[in-house]
DNA sequence: TATTAGTCTATCGATTTAATAGACTAATAA
DNA sequence: TTATTAGTCTATTAAATCGATAGACTAATA
């Protein structure tokens, strides 16, 4: 399961592709309108920017606002950004790969196999889904 | 990603069902060959063995057997069993589904139609995939 | 009746998650 | 230049979950 984290972040970032780039969004703004604890709210979206998904702007007249083109935003960047490891096993993620302490051999296992399969079939639609799939409804 | 109790769990019927069914198959050799904590999956396996997946025998000559022919126990169900929910949003999941407080309206959400997405293309390979495949290498 | 092996309850520490608090800094406009 | 707006940073907290262990108990067999 995605943590409320990952569920707030991906919520705020739809809300804020929505507006199409036009000026800076406020987090208050997303915050009421898409019920999201404020200060947590604020928390993840350092973490998109931090991470070059998302700009800010201080001030008046300031906010957040989509670094890139939604087209070029993928859905499994996201969730990685956010949620951590695609993969249901440590052993088999590609960007967070951890070995197991109880695998003598992980090319023999055959849990490591089943379960690179499966993260294959999630990214192969996480990959080609981006943020702008979601906004065109 | 699945908890390690999950993957525990996992190993253990691939343990078991690469037996055979001939006569259960004690903890302790499971432990040992698996490097699982015993304790630790014997609690797992009372888990399997409360839903039906497993049946065990006290005593000497005791142990845990499958309680079904593997072909008939699809992945879908094990990791259900063990871990919980497949679906990446409670908002989606067929047996544990659960509503989100902050959205007000779940048929125009959003990440709920795509997550809902996701977790049908998910379930088709893990409902397709049975024990049996797993052990036949 | 001794031994083997699963059952049950309970507890523990560590980690993660979700959320909040509050002081601070940058940008803007009057 | 200063009041206001709005994001930044650090830190703390409570609750939940995870991984593991302890120990007394019961059933089955030889």
């Amino acid at each position: 399961m995605l943590s409320k984290k990952t569920k707030y972040g991906l919520k705020a970032l739809i809300y804020i592709a929505k507006q199409g780039g036009l000026g800076p969004v406020l987090i208050s703004d997303i915050s009421e309108k898409e019920n999201i604890p404020k200060k947590f709210l604020e928390t993840i979206l350092l973490d998109l920017k931090k991470f070059g998904i998302l700009g800010s702007k201080k001030g008046k007249g300031g906010g957040y606002y989509l670094m890139k083109d939604p087209k070029t935003i993928s859905m499994a960047t996201l969730i990685r950004v956010l949620d951590g490891p695609i993969a249901m096993l440590p052993c088999v993620s590609l960007n967070f790969y951890e070995p197991c302490d109880d695998c003598p051999n992980e090319k023999a296992c055959i849990l490591n196999h089943f379960m690179a399969e499966v993260r294959d079939n999630t990214l192969n639609l996480l990959q080609k889904k981006t943020l702008y799939d979601l906004i065109i409804v």
